[in-house]
DNA sequence: AACAATGCATCAGTTTCTTATGTATTATTG
DNA sequence: CAATAATACATAAGAAACTGATGCATTGTT
């Protein structure tokens, strides 16, 4: 299934963010590669959508940009800066309790058994 | 919190279509009284998205409507028709399925047992 | 008497996408 | 080796789905 997209909007900017938390620096075209990846083809993330989102970001002062040549072809990196680092805990907190609250609302809970970490 | 708005983004009708495949009849502003209580205040759908969604719903003939008078009051019960509880159905499962992804994609699973219904 | 809550509805404006288009380089394939 | 696919950036018109304001009327509360 790929998803009707109307569920992807305001996502976006929670995943990317989340990706580079997690990889201390992607480019673009990556970003998209890797989230179909993860996601088994079922999120899509068109380029019309990634760069402008991306520039957002980095407008709102979150990313520093660092450009590298493979032969004449150019890809921008994109990492966190500090505000960057911040920001993605909470967007991912947030979309995080979103999930547990429509998880409740639509009755979709499983008996969960809470394991702690270590 | 209140979640910030792009996250209920095209999530707003399948919570309408849940909410009337549990009660045979609701109206619309017994449904944002309901979210709101069944949510602890997270979600407050507002009337100028809640009424559009209803008629497009309308339109696309998954309800049937019945008005009632309370006192010289009217009230506007909205129902599923066949139609109506099938699309109920998928998209709550589409849903489930969207959660499930972005669940893993931002890695926040928890050790989970799953026990049967009985 | 004033205000809040109930109950419907519409609409201009905003945000966030999609789809199309554009440009260029590099890899693959018949 | 020519055509096509993949890599890699970018912008922009239009669509979808909201928000927030506004409007109207009735009923409950202070």
């Amino acid at each position: 299934m790929i998803f009707s997209t109307e569920l992807l909007k305001g996502t976006l900017k929670t995943i990317v963010l989340k990706l580079l938390a997690d990889n201390s620096k992607m480019y673009g075209y990556e970003i998209t590669q890797r989230v179909k990846e993860l996601t088994g083809d079922k999120i899509q993330i068109t380029e019309g959508a990634l760069y402008p989102t991306l520039h957002a970001l980095e407008a709102e002062g979150l990313l520093t940009t660092e450009v590298e040549y493979m032969g004449k072809r150019v890809r921008k990196y994109y990492s966190l800066n500090e505000s960057g680092k911040a920001r993605s805990k909470e967007k991912v907190s947030e979309l995080a309790e979103f999930i547990e609250t429509m998880t409740f609302l639509l009755d979709l809970k499983k008996k969960t058994l809470n394991v702690l970490p270590q």
